[in-house]
DNA sequence: TTTTGTTTTTGATCTAGGTCAAAGAAAGAA
DNA sequence: TTCTTTCTTTGACCTAGATCAAAAACAAAA
């Protein structure tokens, strides 16, 4: 139980609330397991609760009668999702499944809005956690509607960087099928953007590893 | 100040709140006026507060570099907008403008952060906005990604046959071109899609009437 | 290693929808 | 009314990027 709180204490969520509090929030938190590829919920479950990952990593995706995807995030150690039909109606508007395996914690609808509802600085931050995500998709529309996805590309890679906080290379952490799935793209075109991209000299692709050979010419983009 | 408190009452995010603390709202709002293709903020503007309209109509948007627009939502009366800067971080991620006459309340973000962390029952309902918000912007995202043009046409129509409450027409509350624009795509496709869906006897259109003849047929798109 | 399954890349083809230009229709203003 | 200004439609053209098919490169398991 000790670990569990101090993770929560780090993640956004919880983050400058009293240990009297984080223990309160840690006695209602339940652990589960997922392997890899494991679905947690689908679009239109009713939403009894929402999930914070322990570690792993979870996508949120919707699908086309088609079967195309859109991934809307993804999620890692530290983040909650799945929060919306806690504050508002029933269903799940979209679904989510595991990456890699991974641990999550579920919070009880009931038990977490009875905490949220005693703890003014506890609703502080979920409104911060939700207002931030709505910058997010402020950003992803933005990008899936004004820009193409040569540029869609050049930001991801920007957001790497800043996330790895490095600048003459990143990592991607998930497959090139699934960045382009949350880019709006297919594997095919995404591809290819990276063949021009380095033909271009503006980045060397090396697997999984981007190396960054021109960060302005980048921006242009 | 009578009738102020009265029209916060009937918002989400004042709805259900006691008479007393309406008041103590209502008295920090200051009501302001604008006139049609105003600007109320700029994407990058410090977030000193929040908006809620109380009539006309408010747009927000992005736009590219070369000057094309993606609406992001467009509000009427009972509304809020602009929250985001007052719970996460400082500036405005999208630009405010109106698209009539307009008569907005402006929350000054440290009295209704107070207020926020004094009310539960508030900080409940600004959750709800929030979370429906996020909701609105999955589906967005959805259909940007996922669906042509047509489809988007077709869910957007349904939204308005819900939201009027009618089977058999719809009016349409804003410009053609503004519809484009919230629909991601250009005046010139649209007008080409309404004659298609009227070639193909799924609508009629009448000015800014959109008789809807096929609501099935409208389902498969 | 060898085998098998999964990603990623490359080539060829096709089309939804963007753009430019200009004409028509509506709606306010004078 | 008549004049402007703003919206909407139509026509002609063009391209970003989707899709299909198949090879190549990797990675995991046997």
């Amino acid at each position: 139980m000790q670990k569990k709180s101090e993770l929560l204490a780090t993640s956004l969520l919880f983050n400058g609330l009293p240990a009297e509090q984080l223990s309160k929030i840690a006695a209602i938190a339940v652990g589960k397991h997922y392997p890899k590829g494991a679905t947690i919920f689908h679009e239109g479950d009713p939403g009894i609760g929402f999930y914070l990952v322990a570690n792993g990593k979870v996508k949120i995706f919707k699908t086309s009668f088609d079967g195309k995807e859109q991934i809307l995030h993804i999620f890692g150690a530290g983040e909650p999702f799945g929060e919306v039909p806690v504050f508002y109606g029933s269903p799940f508007p979209a679904n989510a499944t595991t990456l890699s395996d991974a641990e999550l914690y579920f919070f009880p609808r009931n038990e977490f809005v009875d905490l949220v509802t005693a703890t003014p600085s506890l609703a502080l931050n979920m409104l911060a956690v939700l207002a931030l995500r709505l910058r997010r998709f402020a950003a992803q529309i933005e990008n899936l509607s004004l820009k193409e996805v040569p540029g869609r590309l050049a930001s991801h890679l920007r957001y790497l960087m800043e996330e790895q906080k490095r600048r003459d290379k990143v990592v991607l952490d998930i497959p090139k099928g699934q960045l382009a799935s949350l880019l709006g793209t297919s594997a095919e075109t995404l591809s290819r953007i990276f063949g021009k991209m380095s033909e271009d000299g503006l980045i060397r692709v090396e697997g999984k590893t981007i190396v960054i050979l021109d960060p302005n010419g980048l921006q242009e983009h």
